[in-house]
DNA sequence: ATTTGCCCCTGGCGGC
DNA sequence: TGCCGCCAGGGGCAAA
């Protein structure tokens, strides 16, 4: 389900759901999704109160008084909140339950969603430790992009997916970015001009912000990983035509991800 | 230091 | 209808 707009949507609706309630339990159903599912959670979790819900990256931050339950959602994960204890269908992995009857469920098909847990403050966790500027922050901006791009030659939609040059940005805001920068996705990074670098910037920051503020570009149903796209120019439309120019869109793989470009309009 | 490729896992879809 | 291969929002990690 997430990259950054779809993880920071969650993040606002678990801050309105979870702050304040406490815990009362907490179930492990699945021993190890990417890595094995923190045993300490039942002795650490129960009894503490939610205090607050942060992001970094696509990484989900749970302030629990006694520490932080980091959870990412990978590709498939998604976080409901529910009034009472239904029975747990397949691949709900994880629930904690309040004090108020409501459980928080984790249902992850393709279980490449983390759930970690530090009574360390979070930006040490080594899962977050290396995470770059975030993508919606001043510390993003055409200076830093020029100067993390010097010397690569990985292609710059690799670089803009690379966590460590920038937080939260996927497959999808990338090709989407690019298109509205008018950047070929397979330029190699060092070619970026800074006019080009302030460009992009500009453009990933109006995409990410776009699909918050339209509640996401795309839409999952629940309990399946399909995906339904709701708003994208470039995305999924390898075989379609150039909103902008009319012209056949062209798709080629890079770093083995789907990446969709018109050849007229990015150069 | 960068870059490349693998791999974790399940399910949907198109093709035969 | 059934089986098979391919592809999918991610990203840590080992190896080149």
């Amino acid at each position: 389900m997430p990259e950054l707009p779809e993880v920071e949507l969650t993040r606002r609706r678990l801050e309105r759901e979870l702050v304040g309630k406490r815990i009362e339990r907490v179930v492990v159903r699945t021993p190890k999704l990417r890595f094995p599912i923190p045993r300490e959670l039942h002795d650490s979790l129960p009894g503490r109160t939610v205090r607050s819900v942060e992001r970094r990256g696509k990484y989900l931050l749970l302030e629990c008084e006694a520490g932080w339950l980091i959870i990412h959602l990978g590709m498939t994960g998604f976080l409901r909140l529910l009034p009472g204890t239904p029975p747990p269908g397949k691949h709900d992995h994880l629930d904690i339950a309040f004090a108020d009857g409501a459980v928080l469920r984790f249902h992850d098909p393709r279980k490449f969603g983390t759930v970690a847990w530090t009574t360390d403050t979070p930006a040490t966790h080594p899962l977050l430790a290396g995470i770059g500027p975030e993508p919606l922050t001043t510390a993003f901006d055409g200076a830093y992009l020029y100067d993390a791009s010097r010397g690569r030659r990985v292609a710059v939609k690799q670089l803009l997916m690379n966590a460590a040059i920038v937080a939260g940005v996927g497959n999808i805001y990338a090709n989407e970015a690019l298109f509205r920068a008018g950047i070929r996705p397979d330029r190699p990074s060092s070619s970026l001009s800074h006019s080009e670098c302030g460009r992009l910037v500009l453009a990933v920051r109006e995409v990410l912000q776009g699909s918050i503020d339209q509640g996401s570009t795309y839409r999952v149903a629940e309990h399946t990983v399909a995906y339904h796209p709701l708003d994208f120019a470039v995305y999924g439309r390898g075989t379609g035509d150039c909103t902008r120019c009319g012209g056949a869109l062209e798709e080629i793989r890079l770093g083995n991800r789907s990446t969709v470009y018109c050849p007229r309009c990015q150069r």
